[in-house]
DNA sequence: TGAAAAATAGCACGACCGTTCGTATCATTC
DNA sequence: GAATGATACGAACGGTCGTGCTATTTTTCA
């Protein structure tokens, strides 16, 4: 790796931390400069504009989360053990990632949610891909027999991103200590609704 | 009403709706005067401060929500009618309520999470309220004999805030036109699973 | 109606924004 | 060790930010 794309990745990891406490609005130039201790100009020219920055930061965070959930969790045997690891390992993925706050690419979406542009096409992008993982998962719970067969895989993915949702609000804005308890008891809940009958709870 | 508080609360119907479009951060003082046709200066003189704006501005958002969710869900039927007009009110309460674009306070939410501060503060006051008057209305619900006595209303009103926040994303970023339909799905079950068996849906 | 008070405008300020440009320094290769 | 391209810096630009200060206009009330 040269040095051009070792500092890239500096300033990457900067900008997603940066994200993460505060927002991808909070990305300026002369902050990440400041933080990562380059000169503005400097910091600048590895990007060419403050939106190429941001959409970059999005790719970093998401490839992230990717390597801290995703990718452990298909190494996990499949059917609800990895749907619990996939939802298990989201909920706080950001401390397990190296980041201190919250979800930069949750964060982003609402602040990206009512603005055309790259930033918003590059999240719904990650987002879809990640409710095809999810989509996924759920038809080869079906598949290997531990969810009923008509069981509606997108509805059962959009109550599990609903609980984690939940969970964000609850546990950062609300700092509500058992914010994990009242997801995972959500998440228990839906799994025990669908689950073919007689097989017990991992 | 002397004309002083009347271009207040001109202004703050401007700031509420540059926040459901663009977020609070979006809410600058040259940008609300352009919007409301005074001066910069002239519409500072009311508030004091950006950070007295925009407190002013949440306090309104919320005062809407109010009016145009809770009030009118309060003189429905108690019990489940009541939690399905609250429920069926929240969705897309923002254009009921005159807002084109999101939830401005959902957006502040997130904006704000991280930040300690009066905006944090106010934030976490409001979304108490609105928590304590779900939970009063799920054991109001439970009292009337629609949903089960060992109900846990506090986690009840997680998995409906949950849904509501599942249906914000997959409605704005995702531009799913099924969100509503998922949403309803999602709480139909929910409602579902902890009714009085016998009771027929609404 | 005239004086007091409130409301608004005009202007200036320092700070920070993204961006550009010329220059210096570094790493690499011959 | 010199040449060269990649990398970083410093200064500056036009804008916008929030926020004071001082007039001026408008409203209010005796």
């Amino acid at each position: 790796m040269g040095k051009g794309e070792h500092t890239r990745s500096v300033i990457l990891e900067a900008a997603v931390a940066q994200a993460s406490e505060a927002g991808f609005e909070s990305l300026t130039i002369g902050a990440l400069a400041e933080r990562t201790g380059l000169s503005k100009s400097g910091l600048f020219a590895h990007f060419g504009s403050r939106e190429e920055l941001q959409c970059a930061a999005i790719d970093t965070a998401a490839q992230r989360f990717a390597d801290t959930v995703m990718i452990p969790a298909f190494a996990v045997a499949r059917g609800l053990p990895r749907l619990w690891a996939m939802f298990d390992g989201w909920l706080g993925w950001t401390q397990r990632g190296g980041l201190s706050h919250g979800c930069p690419i949750h964060a982003a979406s609402v602040e990206y949610d009512d603005r055309p542009g790259p930033m918003r096409e590059r999240l719904v992008k990650h987002y879809c891909e990640l409710q095809q993982a999810l989509v996924k998962a759920v038809r080869i719970a079906i598949d290997a027999g531990h969810l009923r067969p008509e069981v509606d895989a997108d509805q059962f993915a959009f109550d599990m991103f609903s609980i984690v949702l939940g969970y964000y609000h609850a546990a950062r804005l609300m700092d509500d200590s058992r914010a994990a308890e009242r997801a995972r008891n959500a998440f228990s809940r839906l799994i025990h609704e669908f689950e073919v009958s007689g097989r017990p709870l991992p």
